[in-house]
DNA sequence: GAGCCCGCGTAC
DNA sequence: GACGTACGCGGGCTCG
């Protein structure tokens, strides 16, 4: 037995929600790019309508498809309708997967509309004597209203019934067609009968009734009106037919389906994300909360045994080490925490304050240590390259490094967020608990070793327990993106290669910095006093905001430029002003000298490590979003070399006693992707002759030969085929070359029309990435785009420099990171004592023993030239150098 | 005082 | 403002 009021179905006009939501909710987008304004205000409308109406039966129709029979009668049915408007379009798809998660069952029914639909379902629920409430703010639809049957206009908050039609047409509902064929409907493009509106319609149908007996009497109407109506019978009711709503198509109803069930959660959460609806998702589907209660503290060695052989049957584990310090190389091993089976993680202390007595903290290690190195036990991180440096660092080398879930998320979207919180609330729809939670912050902050240990194994066994739950669920997602190649074949190989690359390190002459600084000391000290009189008056050179105001206000300098904030004063400035101001000139060289002193100078001898006495670089490898790698604490992937000045720190850059630097570096290789990319005929026959390209693109814009080029012509040259990979507009490149726009303009179109299959293949990329939303790599990584199709001319030419861009950038580092790879390998198989030390995007630096010089050289060289076999070759400099300045000259 | 943004400048 | 990808410095602002 069902109660009385369950006996009711709501029908939802979907078609009609969604425009009304369109037009309610001002425009959104989530940070894709895609708008969700529409999606927004549709869900809440739903929501709302389910909470105040409670229906016990609900269901939304949609109209399916364009053209439907009422066409094939009236081919200018609806003909008046727009498009819809432009950022409602890509919401479309979504409608349908809202009401799908909402678990409401979706009609539709191709060549008839979404009234036909409701109207045969209200039709047969009428015969069960079962209610019907149509959600609609449709006119037409009032046609249907009986006993049974109302209408609920939830914008207005209206319940339309029988009265209520009354009121409006000041007829029955079931001449309400009768009404709407008279006097037309505007939005359906159903004219009527010319000079007759609603109101004559009314008055003529109170009369006569219908349409057709008003036909037939229509020759007792006199004047005009009698005279349209006579003209126009026929029309009139083909326009009652259309407007009248079929109650008979071919639908099938079940009534149980049509019960109002909960929102499918899974659904929900992973539309719900996509679309950014982060309150409508708390809303309905409330986190899951990871279970700590099977988490286990280890307290005995026995306990620690027993761990070993569960992870061991469990045959793969995630593991997570709490250390004192975010340097991987220095850090203090504090605690281990892995989880082989969800829900059931493990801490082991190893050097807490709290320390249990029943477990030693070389104890530990050495049990630890046979296990963790075994090779045949797959083991699972978040940035798991630093818990293999800590745990290297303490002896315990890890064996069988086989998933990094930073590193899979980086491949499956290297736009995303890849910290382990946000993995967690992402696929897991959980909150873990943050560092900061743990340890607290400021000067209240302790360290790791002070956490007591039930909170230690709290969030030490929930990071291994959601990293383990997410290796599958990110398998799955490198999958659906094809990533998993690229996941397979070269960011997870790469991953311990880097890892050796750090701990390897690189030698520095911290005395010749030393001296270097000093001298810097010096010239800063005098170029001061210099700045400072010329300004007249103390103040802080390093503060462009009182710069600023001492060069164009106090010193009325002419303003080049300003910034958003105020008066810029950049080297571009100063230059512009250094012909005819001393100070500018003075503000240079201090720039210079400022910069070198306290990026590289100072800096890099505090980062040497204190046992090592060598630098260990942090490489990167999830950050970038070409794909290629950074390095930071320090950065060495932006040690200088243009200048004079700036070579001289890389003279602090050494080899070890008895070895030497080798630098390869890859000549040219993004304009070598570029010609094998764009099979661009000009640029093929000029790498595969070994031309310099730089000069040939000179001569093709200069119209001159190859052979007579000037060095000025060619340094423009190259300018131009760096603009190019960068998609720079005739502005930077005027800018750059201190030209005119116009004649910028002439080098780019100039540029265009010698490498015509460049032209082309840009078109092409662009295409794809507006169609796709991606750009792919020639190794298939891919990095998305989906807000190319909403954006404004100024952002999308902005987005489709990166898009373009992102191809060849990514192509070499796809490329270089496989040389990298390789050339581990071999150096590792073969015994050789050489070490890579640096990657710089283009070039790789190795410390070599004097005795590997030659064998050294010739693996480099080949396995960097043929990390990729493209149509072009790829072609390997070398240097040698006790210093890295010296491999370069 | 910590944390963040800005302007700037270094690399490829 | 106008060139893609990074990192990091010093100044200076906000917030507690």
């Amino acid at each position: 037995m069902s109660p009385a009021g369950s006996e009711t179905l709501y029908l939802v006009d979907g078609s009609g929600y969604i425009f009304r939501a369109y037009y309610a909710i001002r425009p959104l987008s989530n940070s894709q790019g895609l708008p969700t304004n529409a999606l927004y205000g549709f869900t809440t409308m739903l929501l709302k309508l389910i909470k105040q109406e409670k229906p016990d039966h609900l269901a939304v129709v949609f109209d399916a498809g364009r053209k439907t029979f009422r066409n094939d009668v009236y081919p200018d049915y609806k003909a008046n309708r727009l498009e819809p408007p432009e950022d409602l379009i890509p919401q479309f798809p979504y409608f349908r997967r809202i009401v799908e998660a909402l678990n409401i069952p979706c009609l539709e029914l191709q060549n008839f509309e979404a009234d036909d639909v409701i109207a045969t379902l209200a039709h047969k629920l009428e015969k069960k004597k079962l209610k019907t409430v149509i959600v609609t703010g449709d006119k037409d639809l009032m046609q249907l209203v009986n006993d049974q049957v109302t209408l609920l206009d939830t914008m207005r908050d209206r319940k339309i019934g029988r009265s209520e039609v009354k009121e409006r047409f000041g007829v029955t509902p079931e001449q309400v067609p009768d009404i709407l064929g008279l006097a037309g409907d505007s939005s359906d493009n159903i004219p009527g009968v010319p000079g007759v509106g609603e109101k004559t319609a009314m008055k003529l149908i109170q009369e006569y009734g219908s349409i057709e007996s008003l036909n037939e009497h229509a020759d007792e109407i006199k004047g005009k009106l009698g005279e349209k109506i006579r003209a126009h019978t026929e029309k009139a009711v083909l326009f009652k037919e259309l407007t009248t709503v079929k109650d008979d198509v071919p639908v099938d109803y079940d009534w149980d389906n049509f019960k109002l069930a909960d929102p499918d959660p899974e659904k929900i959460r992973s539309l719900f994300t996509e679309l950014e609806f982060h309150s409508l998702m708390a809303e309905l589907a409330p986190q899951k909360a990871l279970s700590c209660e099977g988490y286990q503290l280890i307290q005995t060695t026995a306990a620690l045994q027993e761990m070993m052989t569960e992870l061991e049957q469990k045959g793969a584990y995630a593991i997570d080490t709490e250390t004192s310090s975010l340097d991987a190389l220095q850090a203090e091993l504090v605690g281990i925490a892995c989880c082989a089976e969800e829900g059931k993680a493990y801490y082991v202390p190893v050097a807490h304050a709290e320390q249990p007595a029943g477990l030693d903290r070389k104890v530990v290690c050495e049990i630890l240590k046979p296990f963790l190195a075994r090779t045949d036990l797959p083991q699972y991180g978040q940035n798991i390259k630093y818990d293999f440096h800590v745990l290297n660092h303490h002896g315990l080398p890890l064996g069988a490094v086989a998933f990094d879930t930073m590193v899979a998320a980086y491949c499956v979207n290297p736009g995303g967020s890849r910290s382990l919180d946000a993995l967690s609330m992402e696929y897991l729809q959980h909150k873990t608990i943050t560092y900061k939670e743990v340890v607290g912050a400021g000067k209240k902050q302790i360290s790791f070793a002070e956490v007591p240990l039930d909170q230690a194994l709290r969030y030490s066994g929930e990071d291994a327990d959601v990293t383990l739950h997410l290796v599958p669920l990110l398998q799955k997602k490198l999958r659906e993106t094809k990533q998993k190649e690229l996941f397979e074949t070269i960011e997870m190989p790469l991953v311990l290669v880097l890892a050796r690359m750090e701990q390897n390190g690189v030698k520095i002459d911290t005395d010749a910095l030393q001296e270097i600084s000093k001298e810097y000391d010096q010239k800063l000290k005098k170029l001061t006093k210099q700045i400072l009189e010329e300004a007249g008056e103390e103040f802080n050179i390093k503060s462009t905001k009182q710069l600023g105001n001492i060069l164009f206000e106090k010193m009325k300098l002419p303003v080049v430029r300003r910034t958003k904030t105020g008066y810029s004063t950049d080297i571009e400035v100063l230059q512009t002003l250094a012909p005819d101001h001393s100070i500018a000139q003075h503000l240079l060289d201090y720039r210079a000298l400022s910069k070198l002193k306290s990026t590289y100078v100072d800096a890099l001898p505090k980062l040497v490590h204190p046992e090592t006495e060598r630098i260990h670089t942090s490489f990167n490898q999830a950050i970038a979003a070409t794909g290629r790698l950074s390095s930071s604490n320090p950065n060495l992937q932006n040690i200088p070399i243009r200048t004079e000045e700036g070579r001289r720190i890389r003279e602090a850059f050494v080899a070890d006693a008895g070895c030497i630097l080798l630098a390869a570096d890859y000549s040219q290789i993004e304009l070598r992707i570029l010609a094998h990319l764009s099979e661009d005929e000009q640029l093929l026959s000029d790498f595969a002759a070994d031309r310099d390209v730089h000069a040939t693109t000179a001569a093709g814009l200069f119209g001159v030969e190859p052979t007579a080029v000037s060095s000025e012509q060619r340094s423009v040259g190259k300018t131009v085929n760096f603009s190019v990979l960068y998609g720079q507009s005739p502005y930077g490149l005027s800018a750059q070359l201190r030209i005119s726009v116009d004649e910028a303009a002439r080098y780019i179109a100039n540029y265009y029309k010698t490498y015509a299959g460049v032209s082309a293949y840009k078109e092409k990329i662009l295409k794809q990435a507006a169609e796709r939303g991606y750009v792919e790599t020639l190794f298939g990584r891919r990095r998305y785009f989906p807000e190319l199709e909403s954006a404004g001319p100024g952002a999308r030419a902005n987005i489709e420099r990166m898009a373009f861009n992102t191809v060849f950038q990514g192509t070499a580092a796809d490329i270089i990171k496989r040389a990298m790879i390789v050339i581990d390998q071999q150096l590792r198989d073969q015994r050789l004592e050489s070490r890579m030390t640096l990657q710089v995007h283009d070039e790789l630096i190795f410390e070599v023993p004097v005795a590997e010089r030659e064998a050294l050289g010739a693996l480099v060289t080949q396995q960097m030239e043929s990390a990729a076999s493209l149509k072009v070759p790829l072609c390997v400099d070398i240097g040698w150098g006790q210093s890295w300045a010296e491999t370069k000259s």
